[in-house]
DNA sequence: TTAAAAGTGTGCATTACTATACAAAATATA
DNA sequence: TATATTTTGTATAGTAATGCACACTTTTAA
């Protein structure tokens, strides 16, 4: 593959910075393209050369932050559950700022969606004895429900301990009888 | 006057940012146009489009400089000798790193001269009592002697204390018999 | 001293970005 | 609700920046 232009690097660069502050700043529903790209300090034109609105490019966002997350299963794919939910915690702790700002927006039901999907799929490869869609979908609700309190600091505990105990659940949950 | 294009303004700042703390790293003699494109992220081209080679670039920078001097200078008109040349003193004591890497460079001839030019003229203003050529170089150089000095920490004695040393110098050097 | 490597300055065709303007949509305000 | 204001998304034509290639000069080191 032949590498980028540096100029579309620089450009997306600066929106998604700005975007990011912003977001976790004033929070999504506030944010205008406009603004973005006068802080960015760039043509508003060149925006929509690369993003076709504000909902694109946190779409492209997340897409990064779920492959980042992806990266982090893959390595450590042997973990089991405890271990393996410490390790998704961990990474919601990391960003929270980014995520709080996504649960707390009213027009961000994209980015549920898709974080639900990402955690089916990756409970999917661990939960392979039986292949159980309600089950799939019920623990992954489960855990996507906790994990947005853990974002709104609606929880008491460390990180550890919360993530260790939801891992505690899934897997008396995930067993057979 | 219309507006410079944001693209012009952009390339201009990112090739001056890098080429000051490039001086001041490495001093003037080890710039090279290269480098200074592959640290501020611009095709080697575009420097070329704004600028000559890097001396052109050191020279609109040290215009730069002195306006800024020369306005602090206008500012403050009306200051006597002593607090004239405190003045002085201080705007290179802020920006010593950036003189030290001239004062101390093999290839900024063309600095030293006018620096030379501009205290001259700026000399000229305050001795207005005589219209002695040589009267006004033979102060200016001295000046500017010390002011190397001071720079490259020649000097003992804290800024002021010489440039009122200075100012004192210079008084008695001007006043007629 | 000579060969190799690094840096210079320029030409060229292509592309990304620019300012500006506009109608339509969304939002704020009265 | 009606109206003013802001934001959106797009069209256009012009400009700045890009990557690459080239001959040339300077620097490095063998």
């Amino acid at each position: 593959m032949e590498k980028t232009d540096r100029r579309i690097l620089k450009s997306k660069k600066a929106i998604q910075c700005t975007f990011l502050s912003m977001l976790i700043e004033d929070g999504f529903d506030e944010i205008t393209v406009k603004e973005i790209t006068e802080i960015a300090d760039i043509s508003r034109k060149t925006f929509y050369l690369h993003y076709v609105d504000k909902y694109d490019l946190l779409d492209t966002i997340v897409t990064q932050r779920l492959q980042e997350l992806e990266v982090i299963c893959e390595q450590k794919k042997e973990a089991g559950f405890i271990e393996g939910t410490i390790i998704w915690f961990d990474y919601f702790a990391q960003h929270k700022a980014f995520f709080l700002a996504l649960f707390t927006s009213k027009s961000t039901v994209a980015f549920r969606e898709r974080l639900l999907d990402f955690m089916m799929k990756q409970l999917g490869e661990k939960i392979t004895e039986r292949d159980d869609k309600i089950l799939l979908r019920f623990v992954s609700t489960a855990v996507l429900g906790i994990m947005e309190s853990f974002v709104l600091n609606q929880l008491n505990g460390n990180t550890e301990e919360i993530a260790t105990k939801v891992g505690e659940l899934m897997l008396k949950t995930i067993k057979e009888i």
